[in-house]
DNA sequence: GTCTATAATCAGATAGAC
DNA sequence: GTCTATCTGATTATAGAC
């Protein structure tokens, strides 16, 4: 999905890979609709678990805008808002997914601008963290295009921004 | 390709709309993806003059504005950029015209923050065309999605940011 | 659960008549 | 230029044997 994009997912290649024939993926989920919405209820939930860690840790910001400048994880959000742009039966799943992350994402936003002291009145939180959002997956989008122009600058006006308001950022400590 | 994605782009379905036999859409384009780099090329073109007298306009920040808000321009840019992520054969001339697009963008960007008065070394005017591009994007994405939480926020603080630098949006004149 | 067989569509593309 | 006819291959999905 990653690489050759959703359309390339079909039950001749899911059975390839799995070293089965297509039939069991139809034995299996029935339809293809079926089947991605299991892949993707699965993603989602891992993901909104690793982001819920994320957020967790004493640099929350940082660790959101890691999250977000991921280009496979990007890749794969961008793949999944194409398939709900063009199945109906998920198009409903996927939104209230899509508002469930960027609803945690919001809080942990809140919650760490207040405890910096920075005012909210201004700049309310969620359009930080839509903004945080835009850009990455706009970066992911142009960087498949083979474009670069402005990226440079992009990270750093966004890493300055963290850095002035979060510090600078910690190492990484090793996912458990 | 802005209702149904580009997938749903096929010999048959163009020669229906079209009264014609599929057959003939080979005939003149030979492959499907000479016909989207046909369909690609002349949208491009008129995109980028249309882009040019909007950024002409006595207010070109506005201007740029409203042309990335757009939401039918925005869904058929997000499916080009669909169609190159996909094929191969038009990755490359997808690239090119979307850096043309941008380059034009923070030209104009340039030029109207200098004339603004405001200090382009805290923020290169091209950090400011990818924000207003991102921005508008993801929006336009999340609708599809019947997303809409942060929008109105998201959409308060651009258009704030537009007034103090460029004061109230001036009616718009009807297109030659 | 896994297989073979098969139905029903739909796709891109070409050959050749007129 | 436009047509008929046709090839080739892909897809989702079902039925039924083992």
């Amino acid at each position: 999905m990653i690489d050759e994009g959703y359309a390339a997912v079909t039950s001749r290649r899911v059975a390839e890979r799995a070293g089965l024939k297509p039939q069991l993926v139809h034995y299996y989920f029935r339809t293809m609709d079926d089947l991605f919405l299991a892949v993707f209820r699965r993603r989602a939930e891992e993901g909104l678990a690793a982001q819920a860690r994320a957020l967790d840790s004493p640099q929350p910001l940082w660790a959101l805008w890691r999250f977000g400048i991921d280009p496979s994880a990007t890749r794969l959000t961008m793949e999944i808002m194409g398939v709900a742009n063009h199945r109906k039966a998920l198009r409903t799943e996927i939104g209230r997914y899509a508002e469930r992350f960027r609803d945690e994402q919001t809080k942990a936003m809140t919650a760490a601008l207040d405890r910096y002291g920075v005012n909210a009145a201004d700049v309310p939180p969620i359009v930080w963290t839509f903004l945080a959002t835009s850009v990455s997956r706009v970066m992911v989008m142009e960087q498949a295009l083979g474009m670069s122009a402005g990226h440079a600058e992009v990270l750093e006006f966004c890493e300055g921004w963290l850095r002035r308001i979060e510090g600078e950022p910690l190492p990484i400590e090793a996912a458990g």
